[in-house]
DNA sequence: CAGTCATATGACCGACGGTCATATAGTAAT
DNA sequence: ATTACTATATGACCGTCGGTCATATGACTG
């Protein structure tokens, strides 16, 4: 977490402080990323930054904090569809929002692209746990999915967290490719230069797969 | 791709280089190793290391192709239990000798991990390239699946590349943390550190899901 | 004015990946 | 044995990095 000084700055400092940043880590990786960068062309001095921040990793933290508050934030004041939707209609809902975000935050989206699907960071722990976040959210609503009969109760419920999170989380990265978008220019131009139609479709036939996958074998038994 | 100046090293000297890069690659994520380290453990100076290998990517890739040319030739060499395997059989004899080689290269297996499912290294076009290498031939054989009709062939042939593709390959990093073994001691010390036995009980769990998904839907048609 | 406290600063540190002019050793021709 | 040529070995050196720290600046208090 960022210090007490950090805070106590003036507003346009501190911000500028951080666009600079997520404009550093958005178009680099992590380790590429740098903080000599970041304090030269914000203006300030090294020491000063290290005043901010315990370290490098402690600033990336805090903008990958700043990216899950204003998705959780999305998340919260969008309205569903649908009064009752099953598991799987609430997958198909939680990935329409996600689309609207990238298209309103593209350059947060774009970092958050390459912290979560880029393999650009390192072995951290607390950087996992932030990536995590978003799993922990899957995991509840599949626990949920089984309770609610939407995933056959025989089938272990971590290996059907593991398929769902795992395929949701992947498709991000999917996507581009299949429809001839490399991830180098989604990190570049963000989500925007994809058709959204068609990764919409695409993710519903993933969806269908999942309930046949995760369902099909209750009729069996 | 090493110098011919690299191969015509007496073989010693160059096992002993391969053999040190190896062990800090295993040990340490892409960004933390050192040449600087490597070259001073073997005892060769560093301007020799450059004219062994352009740059540390270089060694980098060189030794990931080492570890896939260990596992095609396991692959090789082993013979199939059983003539005819369908699909998913298949899938699951893979994960046999996956395993097989885990214990039998721990080091080397261990490096992989390490590139492959650890978030470790950076965004590069060869090095994604190798990391695709393994999703090439599961890419095959579910197209093979599909032509077999052992996958419905109303879904997307790359939706489907992509759903086993996927699963399969994060399999690796889910099955430390089903049994409780963390991927850090797995990096550490290798599979051994986990029930083989109960890692393909639950992978052929999996493949039953998977089944289910894939071909599904086709009596519902 | 002096004293105290938060904040700002940039020279400095060790380590990194990578370079290059120079030294050394091996080989072939005279 | 001497020369000439080539392949290989070497480590001081470069720019850059993340991070530190003694010192300077300013703002507020008595």
């Amino acid at each position: 977490m960022p210090s007490q000084t950090f805070f106590n700055l003036p507003k346009p400092k501190r911000e500028a402080l951080i666009k600079v940043a997520i404009d550093e880590f958005s178009t680099l990786d992590y380790n590429s990323a740098s903080i000599s960068r970041i304090v030269r062309e914000t203006g300030i001095a090294k020491g000063s930054f290290y005043q901010y921040f315990q370290d490098k990793k402690d600033l990336y933290l805090y903008l990958l904090k700043l990216i899950s508050e204003a998705k959780l934030a999305l998340l919260q004041q969008t309205s569903a569809p649908k009064a009752k939707m099953d598991f799987y209609e609430y997958l198909s809902w939680l990935f329409d929002i996600s689309i609207y975000f990238d298209k309103t935050h593209p350059v947060l989206s774009r970092l958050a692209y390459r912290a979560f699907y880029g393999n650009s960071s390192f072995q951290d722990l607390e950087i996992d746990e932030i990536k995590q976040a978003s799993s922990k959210f899957i995991h509840q609503i599949t626990l949920e999915g089984i309770n609610s009969g939407d995933i056959n109760p025989k089938i272990d419920p971590d290996l059907a967290v593991f398929v769902v999170d795992t395929l949701i989380n992947a498709f991000n990265s999917y996507i581009p490719r299949k429809v001839g978008t490399s991830t180098d220019t989604l990190a570049e131009k963000g989500s925007s230069s994809f058709n959204t139609e068609s990764a919409k479709d695409t993710f519903d036939e993933l969806i269908q797969i999942l309930k046949f996958g995760l369902l099909g074998q209750q009729s069996d038994r």
